[in-house]
DNA sequence: TCCCTTTTTTACCATTTGTTAAATGCTTTC
DNA sequence: GAAAGCATTTAACAAATGGTAAAAAAGGGA
């Protein structure tokens, strides 16, 4: 709870009072592994911030092939904002990668934030920006990157995740399949 | 420039009194075919919004190599928005893929249409977001996508570049050698 | 602990993409 | 219009990755 005052803190300032506001609307939320936070095809219901466990985004492309977007790990916000705040429907799913405990928004309770902290849309725009722009600088260079360099991105980008997601989830991450992956594994040692 | 007060509005009411301040603050600025708009190692000064041409995104990997990020074309806004707002050193460069006309905003105009215009950071959070989402969305398939299906996507994303960029900068995005995408030409004929 | 299921590793071969080098085509300049 | 300089295409071969199948290893539940 603590650490998710602490993240927010770094994007905005706000005195006890309003944190209180703000920590008095969330709720905890558990999911066991493989549990879906929200769906595709469904409106987003709440916005999350990841207190334990790994979450991952993923789709389906129009091969039927599961594809893994990205990974979230603890003291991050966990949303398909913009479909959120739109409440449209997603086109992606959030699986709980490992049991996971989040706090979570009603998006009455996460408009209600807005319209009573000062500040907050500001707040969670830089957050949302900061967010987004990560997912670019990480996703973005495996492009042009061959296999073995893409795994050890993975590992400098998401360092401790290596051994909390399977090894299939991360090669579809990385687009290659997970018989790669597991023969790069063996020329790196 | 009508084009460029109807890309605002959509983001946001304004009125003419408002657009007139913002068009008043705005310069134009010619760029030559490979002109850079910002480099890398430099604090990028000012903002962009393209009116004919197209320009590219790029940096150098660790191995020396070259790679297009991104393209932009008409009507859109060009800017490192996070380095220009930090005023930090950019690590990329914007460079003109062909003569280019923008209108330009210095980061003391912006900031004072900041301070004037009720509403403007609101605006330019949403415009920085969807671009931002837009990026993802057209870069992050390429992943998981073979050579040619990523050139296949980028001329549905990038619909009418094909035959204005050289073939070496798609290749570059596309993360693929120039010789296979030539070879990709080919096949698809 | 043992059995069953799932995940990961291995192996073999097919396919794709990269590498190198050369040829062709296109533009610019004088 | 010819020459020079880039950009694109081709080709042959090498290397990397994918597809399929099976074995090994790891994990979970009775």
């Amino acid at each position: 709870m603590e650490e998710f005052i602490n993240y927010i803190l770094q994007f905005g300032n706000l005195n006890k009072q309003q944190t209180d506001f703000i920590v008095g609307k969330a709720k905890t939320l558990e999911l066991h592994k493989e549990d879906y936070f929200s769906e595709a095809g469904k409106v987003p219901r709440q916005v999350g911030f990841l207190l334990e466990g790994v979450v991952r985004f993923c789709y389906y492309n129009n091969k039927g092939e599961e594809i893994t977007q990205y990974f979230i790990d603890e003291n991050n916000f966990v949303s398909d904002q913009q479909r959120f705040e739109a409440q449209v429907l997603a086109s992606e799913y959030i699986q709980a990668v490992t049991d996971c405990k989040l706090l979570i928004f009603s998006k009455r309770d996460w408009d209600e934030i807005g319209n009573t902290i000062v500040g907050w849309d500001a707040i969670t725009g830089l957050i949302l920006k900061n967010c987004l722009l990560k997912t670019i600088e990480r996703r973005s260079p495996l492009v042009s990157e061959d296999a073995t360099t893409r795994y050890l991105s993975f590992i400098e980008n998401f360092p401790g995740l290596v051994n909390r997601i399977p090894l299939s989830y991360i090669a579809s991450y990385l687009g290659i399949t997970q018989q790669s992956l597991s023969r790069i594994r063996r020329n790196i040692r």
